[in-house]
DNA sequence: CGTGTTCGTTATAAGTTGTAACTCACGCGA
DNA sequence: TCGCGTGAGTTACAACTTATAACGAACACG
């Protein structure tokens, strides 16, 4: 086996440099927005010239699909963990709901406005489907009524994209349900669409929620 | 009374630049994404020089601005005229699709990732709520059944969002839910999130929209 | 037919990303 | 322990960007 716990002090300087650079880059974001990520910046605050960051991130880009790549990597986590502690539908909903307040412009790194040309690198749809078994497996602990409507039975034909999750099609479209609708509020909430309306978005979400285990 | 319709020749052609110039600027964020904008390349696409643009426009997030005001102005508009021509609230629902996937970048300029320190001016809010009546005059048509949920009557007791619309809380919590499982769809759908899983995106709206009408 | 407003131009400042070339120091192998 | 090579950080530079300032020219209006 390889001896993954040693690396050279070279590289255990350049891990501890690209943390640091992601940790700045978290900040910026979290108070500009992606679209104002600056690598010299960055590189300026931590007390070196802006070139000298190229060491680390071949691009701007680079940094950028690192960052939804982490940021795709902590929700799976989050949600994997939740699961693991026994959670069930609203359980998940609600450490997701959890999750995207902790920080909103990283659930917007994930499902915010994509750019036109880009396309995520094929990992990161692996930890998108990832997040999806999760959703899933919840889904199928619940129990359907026994009707099964036309678009439940095309999920089925295709469910490739669930990673042949064994789930039936009524699970797999509560999922999918589940998803859109938890994105829906989520989405306005921390775009910040619900700003002066007088309500509030938990009780919204919660109700959401009740709506999705109990049709 | 003045005469609207006499603008002097400066005017007219004031507006016709600025015409072209959103033009361009909604050409290049369709192919690129709104933080791709750039005011020189849309100069140098015209024929003139960069900062003569600064005429037309104070500032890159002014030009920005008044494309989202645009934005909010169409959708209104096709909601508007779909609800006049007496679509109910289906037909609002796909009107909302059809006007979404025209010009997906444009939805993302209403509904997308938002710049952390920005607030819209107060028109644009008043286009919004403009929006949410055409939606809650549909959801008031529909039957209602007799129970309401302690969120409804919160949402009855705050609609001064709505601009005091005159419709019962059940009508108030279907128009928002209304709004907040389309948008879940549409959202994830032109982001993407559904490519590559198989099934009709439109089904999965479909299916969405006959769940709110008929709970 | 002046006259002044407005348009478009160049010049400039202060940013940005990214490449190239050069030092210098650190760590690894001999 | 001692060289030597790899990699880190530096400056210099090119090509961009937004935005302002100052200037000239054209145009509408009295």
């Amino acid at each position: 086996m390889a001896e993954t716990g040693t690396r050279t002090p070279r590289e255990r300087y350049r891990d501890q440099v690209r943390a640091e650079v992601k940790e700045h880059a978290r900040e910026q974001i979290a108070t500009a927005g992606a679209s104002a990520l600056s690598l010299n910046a960055i590189a300026k605050r931590m007390g070196m010239s802006g070139p000298a960051l190229y060491r680390y991130f071949a691009s701007r880009d680079d940094l950028i699909t690192e960052l939804i790549r982490d940021a795709y990597r902590s929700l799976a986590d989050t949600f994997r963990a939740a699961a693991e502690s026994g959670a069930d539908l609203p359980g998940l909903a609600h450490a997701l709901r959890g999750w995207a307040l902790d920080d909103p412009q990283r659930y917007f790194l994930v499902y915010g406005t994509p750019v036109p040309g880009y396309h995520a690198p094929a990992d990161i749809t692996g930890i998108a489907s990832e997040i999806m078994a999760v959703l899933l497996d919840a889904s199928t602990e619940l129990p359907a009524d026994g009707s099964t409507t036309p678009f439940e039975v095309d999920l089925g034909a295709h469910r490739h994209w669930a990673g042949d999750h064994p789930a039936p099609p009524a699970a797999l479209r509560r999922a999918l349900t589940c998803w859109t609708r938890l994105h829906g509020v989520l989405s306005l909430e921390l775009a910040g669409h619900f700003t002066g309306m007088g309500f509030d978005p938990a009780v919204l979400f919660d109700s959401e929620v009740a709506d999705l285990t109990a049709p």
